[in-house]
DNA sequence: CTGTTAGCGCGTTCAT
DNA sequence: ATGAACGCGCTAACAG
């Protein structure tokens, strides 16, 4: 600033070396302050207040260096950003890659920037990403993979949420997390009654479910509602009969296939998410050589896009993917009140040619 | 700062209201000059230069405050971010979110934070998120969609993409884009010629296309070297038995029964993506009732983690899809180079059971 | 309506 | 090895 700065053309062309375009510079090229360049390309509080022809040369400027402001910077002065996270544990899942275009949907409405996060379901890796996502200043964040259901990790979660909470963030879960939040709840539980009660209906007794992890609380969820409405239809489910398909395709054609060895006898099979529905009836078909639905009856559970297109078409237990993700960012938008928020979005069976009733 | 501080209570408990926690209040903690604060925690330029016992101070309070540091106040000090930004189509659709994936994957191995924007195909929010990623210092984007094969509107891409390069970013593309940068090239061609090949091969000598919309330069280049195979082995191929598949499974599904109502006599159908093909599979078994492979062969595209499970099993082009985000991201990683790079992706043909002899 | 002046929280010289 | 002081680019008071 103390050296003499070089004899400025007037109106000089572009400037070239300088890294980004600065407010500053843009204020310089239409001749007026930063404030007011500030003021025309953001409106400030309330109302217009700059000059219209202020105004148009500041704009024009502004266009003319392609000017962009500094996200950090605006970030910082405002001590506030327009971006939300949305952390799942995995993209490439449809399940995930549902909600999360459902929530990246509303989210571009609103202009909100959206960071991803995917924690491979390393709880580890969930509170790292919190942390992450809170120094970024990001708004709101969507938790969109299952909760644990682990006492230790929760109780480190609520900590981190509490923490981003006295910054002023807002958190926002799908489904269960043991924490005190908004919350977007799929009826997981009465989704896998309805299941259970098809089957039922159908005539099926003897039962078998194709399981996942059991730290999930989606899938502890998941099995209890089915474990629930079987009881009270005084079905009993051997314990042998219920097996881990660890939420993956490959794991749940090789469990369907110990499941089928343990209990040959079985008529249905409920599994708890579709992706693993594929990987069962691929057992089922190619490995065992059982007929769907004529030998056995299978129901899945998600309605991803592709259960449609499954051998047998695969009758499942739909969960409004999309919408889930949608109504998570609307409730990030409506801030965050006093008391938490639920809301509860119901299943629907979607009968498909996986299921008839036994022989 | 003119009215008296309340006396405070040495060996203060945590600060409550305080919003945020900064730097400075850690440092005050640990007792110590904030540049200490900041060299303790970030081991500043070259060699960790703090003393052991300030350094533990500093470590514990930033513990015990759960302190996490301003990201934008950060990167307006150090003019630098750890955010890389990644923009697809539709983070729904399984090509896209298996690309992501892989980019999201080797990011957090390198601690990089990704910004998701899907454009739905809009070229308009593709410019307006490449300049809000700009504005952001987003290190680094990967255009993941598709390129637009518009004169136009590449060189409204090019201007902005040299815009944010000039601010330093880099940006790797994903296939075509018509600017120069590294870009990550599936061998689109050559894979849909392999499609085509394997077709005659069995015999085929009457081909149907399902397309997709032509200003998408990934289907301009599958058809392209379907159309150069076909001609090469001098099989003819009437424009009515080229049609648009839209890209989308419902659409794709009509547009197979229109094609076979143009030309019965089809007995052999290259759809560009594997998404249109379970349409088109659809429409073939339980529109037209014609028999796959017997009566028609199918050849989809991209093998989709579903292909496997289609009925039948989708014979295909397998794209290292993961990989392809991997590789992107990795790109920048290695930072820009003098000259753009290009890596090339070969495909292979994934031999399932949707293709035989034509009868 | 517009310009001036202070920070926002952090990294980074430059002294010490 | 540590601290003081400045600047990153922008918004928000506060004056005119």
């Amino acid at each position: 600033m103390s050296a003499p700065t070089p004899i400025p053309t007037p109106d000089a062309p572009l400037p070239r070396p300088t890294g980004p375009v600065t407010l500053q510079q843009v204020a310089e090229r239409a001749g007026v302050s930063s404030a007011t360049a500030s003021r025309a390309l953001h409106g400030s509080s309330g109302t217009r207040i700059v000059g219209e022809e202020l105004r148009r040369r500041v704009l024009d400027a502004a266009r003319e260096l392609r000017y962009v402001s500094n996200a950090p910077a605006q970030a910082l002065a405002r001590s506030t950003t327009s971006v939300v996270g949305v952390v799942v544990h995995d993209v490439a899942d449809p399940y995930f890659a549902a909600i999360a275009a459902g929530a990246m949907g509303v989210a571009r409405e609103h202009g909100l920037l959206v960071m991803l996060a995917a924690t491979f379901r390393d709880p580890e890796l969930e509170l790292d990403y919190l942390a992450r996502l809170r120094a970024q200043r990001a708004r709101a964040v969507v938790l969109a993979g299952s909760g644990f259901a682990d006492r230790e990790f929760t109780r480190r979660l609520a900590a981190e949420v509490d923490a981003y909470r006295a910054d002023g963030g807002h958190v926002v879960a799908v489904g269960e997390h043991g924490i005190a939040s908004d919350t977007v709840r799929p009826a997981n539980r009465s989704g896998a009654a309805l299941a259970v009660r098809h089957l039922h209906d159908l005539g099926h007794r003897d039962f078998g479910i194709v399981s996942g992890p059991r730290a999930l609380t989606t899938v502890r969820d998941r099995l209890d509602g089915a474990r629930r409405q079987l009881r009270s239809l005084g079905v009993p489910l051997p314990p042998a009969q219920v097996i881990d398909g660890g939420f993956t395709r490959e794991q749940a054609r090789v469990a369907a296939r110990t499941l089928l060895t343990r209990a040959p006898d079985l008529t249905a099979i409920v599994v708890l998410n579709d992706v693993m529905a594929a990987g069962v009836l691929a057992a089922l078909r190619d490995d065992l050589g059982l007929r769907v639905p004529d030998q056995v009856s299978v129901v899945g559970f998600d309605d991803l896009p592709f259960a449609a297109d499954l051998n047998p078409p695969l009758t499942t237990v739909r969960l409004p993917l999309a919408d889930i993700g949608a109504r998570a960012m609307d409730m990030i938008l409506t801030g965050p009140t006093i008391e938490p928020r639920t809301l509860d979005l119901d299943t629907e069976l979607i009968l498909r040619n996986s299921t008839m009733p036994p022989r």
